[in-house]
Order: structure tokens, then sequence, then C-alpha cells
DNA sequence: ACATAGATTGCACACGCGTTCAATCGGAGG
DNA sequence: CCTCCGATTGAACGCGTGTGCAATCTATGT
């Protein structure tokens, strides 16, 4: 039923290695040949089988994605960014989506049962024994929009206390002097430096933050925790949120108040996700500079992947087999909301 | 390096097919050696290789996910629940995420090399010629929100006439007499769908449609075309969107004109997406049974997969093997924009 | 025409696992 | 204690492909 190299070695008239050389970028076959035999081939309309192929050659093509919920904006925007650059450098995606309560781990062994060339790894936490496992099996993991404390698993991530400070300078600059803080999920990597951000930009200016309330980064928080914040006896003239989609948020409580954003009070965000643009809104934030996260993450992996064939010898001849964190600078957006 | 069951095999004394055997359900094995092998595996962090299973059993697990841009709201929200659906069946979603201009049939060939159970196809076309390779190469295919003319494919689909039915009639009996309409990109099937149902509509009631234009489902389209909707001399009582996306954008459109919604003007969408609910949209719309959808295409898609093993007799002992296209009713939800 | 190096080709094995089939084990019945 | 049947087990084959190695072919140099 399902044509193989067998059917199209019989058909061309040839031995089946000669049709497995043809599908092989500079194997020895003459190039006429190969010719005969891809026509051949494609009259037949047989396609090698990857699975077979990822059973003898060492890579399968399939990359492990682990992302977060996507139905929040950013997470949306970084799957597109990662399956893109995946699908560029010829792998194909095997997708993971967790949410915030799940389990990594098991959910990650599956994955590598499937011999996945690499992994990457945008959400949820893996334990220092899943990445050992992970090691183990010869699949490289980069994670992405967070650091491992260990320090030995390779990583891309934003500034976030650079996104931070750049945010303090533009308020200040503007005048605002009581600053409030929504923060996004507390335990989350990324809330837990752009708070530390913050508190350090306020701290270099000898400001004190006025006040400080944790969301769990979606819009709904956003809108519950600033209204909080603005009916409060001691109302602050700024409110910075740990991501956009809280000070979306923020905006609609703002308004609901009868507020005017940003006469009465200014609201950033972080991330620069597309609805920030969005007419109503029209955020300024700064910009997560998501494409070339994804760029370096899958720069980061390949690299691995094609150094895993060598031998873990201390001279690795040049490859750099420590572990690497690349640091991408946030930018400025400014809007209409500060 | 990779702990093969032949490693755990000799660890545990036994043959090789016996771990084999130990982690098929319902092998032939007594409890106990299963028990030891089981534990031997554990020890030694031993899974089986799910490629090399992929090889010989006639299921990789592997199911191709082809969706739109998920950095559309109604796109991400869909995949969000179709890769729940497929996890939950214990099987992997392999991904493709197609741009509007992307070709999909050499890509979903791609996929097929890696032997897919299945594919679920929610975005960009296939020509009868690939479904027909599906069909092939074992792997069942089922349409999420479009039926393919040729009605020989699985389809599952929202009721996209009933959809605008419900809103007519929710404006009507409002008394909005002057519709205008912002239709999807053109050739999408959802779209033809709509629009199609919405001049029915109409036409049921003998009424015409004032103005109709086109964007091509993005909130800039709707914002765009709802501006000259709102400043023609003729300026309707009411907007159906193609998508909520769209009338997020109208919504903007009015505002910015100084129209108050739904006081000046009636603004609908489509799909009911998360941001539907957002404060200061508040958008009545229909909702899009997404989750239904998915559940409903991946037992359509499991009932194929199941039966791809008989044989394809005239008298399948009772599997339908005729084509089935489910269609999902909308339901109406009343917000604040009409 | 002949020798020879280099380009091609075919054979056979390996990859890791599921599964058939014959062989073996265990215990119940006599 | 012997026989017989069913529950277990192990050996071997097949899945579809990549690749090392030795054999073959081609063309070049003399």
């Amino acid at each position: 039923m399902r044509v193989t190299a067998d059917d199209v070695a019989e058909a061309a008239g040839v031995s089946r290695a000669m049709v497995s050389r043809a599908f092989t970028e500079g194997a020895p076959i003459a190039a006429r040949k190969r010719a005969h035999v891809l026509a051949v081939a494609e009259k037949l309309g047989y396609r090698p089988n990857r699975i077979a192929r990822g059973l003898t050659g060492s890579q399968t093509g399939l990359i492990a994605l682990v992302v977060g919920s996507v139905s929040r904006p950013y997470e949306a925007w970084l799957l597109e960014t990662l399956s893109r650059e995946i699908r560029q450098a010829r792998n194909w995606p095997l997708l993971l989506q967790v949410q915030p309560g799940d389990e990594l781990d098991n959910a990650l062994e599956d994955a590598l049962a499937y011999q996945v060339d690499g992994a990457i790894v945008a959400a949820g936490s893996v334990s220092p024994a899943l990445a050992e496992r992970c090691r183990a099996s010869g699949a490289p993991l980069v994670m992405v929009g967070r650091v491992m404390p260990e320090g030995d698993t390779d990583a891309v991530c934003c500034d976030n206390r650079l996104g931070l400070e750049l945010l303090v300078e533009h308020l200040t600059a503007r005048g605002h002097t009581r600053l409030a803080w929504i923060g996004g999920t507390p335990e989350t990597f990324s809330n837990i430096e752009r708070q530390d951000g913050l508190l350090q930009a306020l701290d270099r200016r000898g400001m004190k933050l006025l006040a400080a309330r944790q969301g769990d980064y979606s819009v709904d928080s956003g809108l519950a925790q600033a209204l909080t914040l603005l009916t409060a006896p001691e109302k602050p003239d700024a409110i910075l949120c740990g991501n956009d989609a809280m000070a979306l948020g923020a905006i609609a409580a703002a308004r609901r108040l009868g507020l005017s954003v940003p006469g009465d009070i200014a609201i950033t965000g972080f991330d620069d996700i597309p609805a920030a643009a969005w007419e109503p809104y029209q955020l300024t934030t700064v910009r997560n500079p998501v494409v070339e996260t994804a760029r370096a993450a899958l720069r980061l992996l390949k690299q691995r992947i094609s150094g895993t064939g060598q031998l873990d010898s201390e001279a690795p001849t040049g490859m750099p087999h420590q572990t690497q964190v690349v640091r991408l600078a946030p930018e400025l957006v400014q809007r209409q909301s500060a």
C-alpha cells in the first residue's frame, strides 16, 4: 500500500541504496542517475519515511516546543515566532502547551521518547533532574524567557531589569513621582526580575514605591488591581504593570472610574503585544524583542545539536560547551498611555 | 549512551521480548515479571523509543495540526483547544502554522513523511489531490471551519448562516433597519457563508443591505472599513462584522468619530473571542463553539484512525465510511455593543 | 591498448522495537 | 509419579532507511 524505497529501486532498476543516496544531499551518486531516481520516485509518489530515517540517523528533525497558554497574547506571539523559526530551520515543532498548574516533567519525557533533536521551553519550570535527562537523551535544552538558577542550561531572555529602568526613566522625566506597581504571577521568573528592576530603578533615584499589588498577568487581574489602587486614599499618578495584558485592564479600570489616561493617570505595560497598539489603548510599553529571541534560541539549539556528535572531551575543539545565556535589550515604545 | 530495551533485558535477566511486553498493555506476561521489568526499566531510566515503535506498529501517535496565524485571537483560541484535545487523546500535535499566502501542500506532505496518524486542518486550503494523498498515506483528514466542496472529506464547522440569522434577528428586533456589513477575507469559506447567511436573513425579512465593505479579518481593517461606512452620506445604524477582531476595530472607529456604541451605532462580531468580553468593548456577538468543535474533530479523526485497519470493503461492518460533516450551532452572546 | 586512480554502485548490517511461532514451564488431574 | 493443557517465554523476522566497505565501472595518462 505505502510506496517504499524498494519499490522505487525496482522501478528505476537500481539498488535501494541508490534511492537513499538520491535523496541525501552530497551523497556519492552520479548526477544523471540521481535525476532519474528522483523522477521515478516522483512518478510513484515516494517520499522517504522520516520515522525510519530517524531510527538510523541521529536526527529526527523533531523539536519539542513548550509554550504557555496561547490564548494569552504574548504567548501566542512567541509561539508564532518560534514555530516559524523552527520550520525555517527545516525542523518540525512537537507542540506542548502547558497550563499554569501542569506538571511539565512527565510530558517532556514523553517528547524525549520521540527522540526530539532538542527542546525549546518557554513556559513551565523544568526540574534540574529533567534538564539532566534531556542532556542524557542527547536533546539540548534551551530556555526562553527564564534562566535556570543552576546556570547550566542555555537560555535566551529579555533584560527585564533594563525594561523597567527605561519605563521609570520615562515616567520620572515626565514628572511622575507617585508610582504604583501591579506585578504578575508571583513565583514567575519574569515577574521577579521585573519587580526587582523596578525597585532598583527607584532606589537609584532615591524614590520609593507608593503601592504594589499582585495580579496574574491577565487583563481581568489588571482591571481588578488597578481599581483597588485608584480608589485608595493615596492615589498614584502612574501605574506600571508587569505585562501588557494587565496594563490594558488597568486602562479599562481608569476609564471606568472616569479618569483620563494619561491625563489623570499614566499606565505602562511590558512586551508590546499587538493589542498594545490598538486604537483604544495606545499603550506606552517596552518592546520584548520576540523575533530576536526566537532567532537566538534556535541559533543556540542548532549549535548544541551540531556539537552533539562530538565527544564531551575537555577540549571540544573550540565548541563553546559552556552554557550560554543571551540577554536581549528591550526598547521603549512611547504611545499615548504615559 | 542511550538505554535500550536490550539493556533492560540484560539487567533484568529476561529476553528483550519480555521488556517489550512489559510495556505493552494486555500482552501475555506474568504480572510479577512485568512489575520486575518495569522496576528495572525505571531504575535505568528506560523509555520505549517511540520512533522505533512507530516503524513497526502502524501508529506513531503523531497528528498534524494546521492552524492559521495564532497572533489572531480566534486562531489562538482554536489552537489551544485543539492541542489540548489532541494531548488528551494521548497523541502529539505536529504543529504547522500557515500564513495567508503559504502553500499548504508541500508542508503537509512533509508531515505525511512522519507517518502522522491523521491531520486536522483548520487553515489554508488543501487541494483535492492532497486530500487524496492523505487518504492514500493512511492519514485521515479532518477539516475544521471549512467544508470541502467535493464533499469527500470529514469536517466540523460552525453553522455560519445560523449565526448571522441570530444577529440579524437581534438587531431588527431592536429596531435597527439600516444594516451594513464588513466582510472578512473574500475567498474564505467562513466569509462566504457568513455573508450569504446575512443576505438570506435580510431577504427573509424583505430587507436590503445598506452597504457592504471588505476587510481581512484584522482589527485594523475593521477600523478602516468602519471609518468609511460611518463617514458616508448615508450612515448605517448597525454594522455587522465578519469576525470579532474587525468588530473591535469598528468600535474603535465609532469612538474616534465621537459616536456612542450602541447609542448611535450598533456593532456586532462573530466568534466570541476572549477579547470580546473585555471591559472597553463588551461586544455583542455569536459564540463559535470552539471546544465542541475541537472535540468533534478529534472524535471523527479517532474514528477514522481506528477504522483504518479494516479493509475498504463495501460492507465495513458498520463503520461509517461515508464522509461526515458536523455542523455546530452558534449562540447569541448579548453584551453592550448592540 | 593497457594500467591506474577516482568516481559509482551494490551488498549487508545496524537502528530499536513489535510480534509470530515454536518451545518451555507450571500445575491440575489421574 | 506421570500426563496433558494452558500460561509464559525466547528466538527470529520484519518495519524502512542510512552507511561502511568492497567490488565495479569510467576515464585519463602513457
